[in-house]
DNA sequence: ATATCGATTGACT
DNA sequence: GTCAATCGATATA
């Protein structure tokens, strides 16, 4: 109960970008387990080249550090997960399963090879854009899709925001088109962590971070 | 060169 | 709960 009105509270009011401060470097120069945690709570903003602002809160995320087996960096550098090696604070996309994308964020320092996995965010702009994006996985053909059924889940959110490999290795630092904004200091969640979904190895690792209880989680979804 | 496997999703029993 | 879709990356020969 207290969660839910927190999570109201905190976007009754119209949000616009740059209330809060964005994320630079330092953030992200730290061990993928540290920032993934943190990442929660704050906000995924894309400016497309039309102008409009779509932008969803991270209620999601999971971590993939350097000496991980379930990380892609894990055997060394390879074309799919060069970004990983590549500067801080980048954005790294990988197409997976013949048919979707994942958003990751680039962490700790350059020839490490971590990142984050934004997993889910919860729609607070441009909803209208995710929508007409996400309408051909459209429930029912007369049925309007939920919102959490928008950015909850890796593939989906990438679908949102019209992600594809053509974001691979994006700033997010200093960029003008897609960055991530700090949390409300004032904002205050319980975090879960959970193991890592659909990964093969490493189960024991509990990597993944979520706001308990947070409706637009993936895994959480409900059908309408 | 050929086989298997995905940091997933949507449809279906 | 199960399963197909679909193709690049990775493993095996």
């Amino acid at each position: 109960m207290l969660r839910s009105m927190s999570f109201l509270h905190c976007h009754s009011t119209m949000w616009e970008p740059d209330i809060h401060p964005r994320l630079t470097r330092p953030f992200y120069a730290r061990s993928a387990l540290l920032v993934a945690p943190d990442l929660l709570g704050c906000t995924l903003v894309k400016r497309e080249a039309d102008g409009t602002v779509i932008a969803g809160m991270v209620v999601e995320t999971e971590a993939y550090t350097w000496d991980d087996p379930a990380c892609h960096a894990y055997r060394g550098e390879t074309p799919r997960c060069r970004v990983m090696f590549g500067e801080t604070g980048c954005a790294y996309l990988y197409f997976t399963y013949g048919m979707h994308h994942c958003f990751n964020v680039v962490t700790s320092e350059p020839g490490r090879g971590e990142a984050v996995l934004i997993r889910a965010v919860q729609p607070v702009a441009g909803e209208c854009v995710m929508r007409e994006r996400r309408a051909k996985a459209a429930i029912g053909a007369s049925t309007q899709l939920p919102a959490h059924y928008l950015c909850g889940g890796p593939a989906r959110l990438c679908q949102a925001f019209a992600f594809d490999l053509s974001t691979n290795g994006t700033s997010l630092v200093g960029d003008s088109r897609l960055w991530l904004e700090a949390r409300p200091p004032e904002f205050s969640v319980p975090i879960v962590s959970t193991p890592r979904i659909g990964i093969s190895r490493a189960k024991e690792n509990y990597w993944r971070f979520v706001f308990a209880d947070s409706r637009f989680v993936s895994r959480s979804v409900q059908k309408p």
